[in-house]
DNA sequence: ACCTGAACACCGTTCAAGT
DNA sequence: ACCTGAACACCGTTCAAGT
């Protein structure tokens, strides 16, 4: 796992496969997000993806240890793809503001792939990548080192949290995510005030409210709290 | 699923198992929490229920629809035990500041179930009884309606978010888990200045703060905030 | 050196048949 | 009414055998 930081250099030799094509890690990985980004959830077998790749499946064991490194790798694409174009500002709140939101929406444009990864770190390139970019942000903005530190871990770790939290909500089925839709429509709508006062007070506000991330305001709170520790 | 708000009577004329066991949804949900408590993440399947009930993995469907029922059951009970003991102080900050803390708390005592069911509204008794304290507690610390909503949710939300985060990194075998903090300990901290500067010059925190949860910290930045909006 | 194919030990879920 | 058992359609992973 720690090897990947540089990829090293392509395998010799390389046979192509009955069906004519010639595996790499990087296309196992793009075959991996595409298989996840057409049919779902469910869709990353590794039966599925070599039939996918037109292999054996048992040929992709050269290329990662097991589902959980691959996992890894398909992860850590994602981070990449995220911030491919991401360009910082130069204002400490508005660019950890704009890298958290896109993280967040990047997981949601493969939940499946986000909601397996979000939890793991890594350590390839493209997740170096990005903790060195949020550390700069943090020391720039002129925060001490532990402080700095801290900071990034929390905002990591919440950016990460959220988006695993909202993918793995994206990437229910349709009928599981209408049913929770419904449970703040009927259960909770209907409660008698007598017994659940503020649930029925709020409650308009609740369903309006649920469906949607909670992200942005978390964040919000996250920096303007980080904001009220700089001045001390 | 909205239906269990009032758990309802017993179904009638209940039939012994071969194994001489008399199912039951409590009984069910008790032996999945242990099952998972004691044998960790993949321990629970509807087969190995089925063996450690004492009945047919089939006889469950009569009480769950599916896997995936069984797993709100699961976390509502998670949450029920979290909070089965908590007072209110009458502080709003301190009452959400342990709310919180117990929630994350009590997910990690189980982090296979909580990692499974965090992210789903179970809409049954004990998540409801949770949200109207949570209500109740930001409605009496004087956020009018539609705040104390925004609120919730990105407390909320947060707390399961980082409970699911950081129990699905207790979760993972132990081989995993000494690998991430082998990449800090080793990829991290030997990246030169360079190339990484930013990185170089905290791996030394890094080392010692990753391997911990910034939730304390997040929970702490969100309330902060939060107070601070209470002036305006 | 690399891919293949069979084998192993599992899954969740359904449904006709038993009691 | 409720549990059972067989069946179906899948899994991840290993390893000797092929090319």
């Amino acid at each position: 796992m720690t090897d990947r930081v540089v990829p090293g250099p392509a395998r010799r030799r390389r046979r192509p496969t009955k069906r004519g094509v010639v595996l790499s890690e990087r296309l196992i990985v793009e075959t991996a997000l595409r298989l996840i980004g057409e049919h779902g959830a469910d869709a990353l077998t590794v039966r599925r993806l070599g039939l996918a790749l037109g292999a054996d499946p048992s040929a992709l064991y050269r290329y990662f240890r097991g589902t959980d490194d691959l996992l890894l790798a398909v992860a850590d694409e994602l981070i990449g793809r995220s911030l491919a174009t991401w360009r910082p500002t130069g204002d400490w709140r508005e660019d950890l503001r704009s890298l958290g939101l896109r993280i967040h929406a990047g997981a949601l444009t493969h939940p499946q792939a986000a909601v397996l990864g979000a939890c793991r770190v890594t350590g390839r390139v493209h997740e170096i990548r990005a903790v060195e970019t949020i550390l700069g942000i943090l020391c720039g903005a002129g925060f001490p080192d532990p402080e700095a530190v801290r900071l990034y871990h929390a905002f990591v770790d919440q950016t990460l949290a959220f988006a695993a939290l909202d993918a793995a909500n994206a990437a229910l089925p349709r009928s599981a995510r209408e049913a929770e839709a419904e449970v703040w429509r009927t259960t909770y709508a209907r409660l008698p005030a007598a017994t659940h006062p503020h649930i029925a007070a709020t409650s308009r506000h609740l369903v309006t409210q649920m469906p949607r991330s909670a992200y942005p305001l978390a964040l919000d709170l996250l920096l303007s709290a980080a904001a009220g520790r700089l001045g001390r």
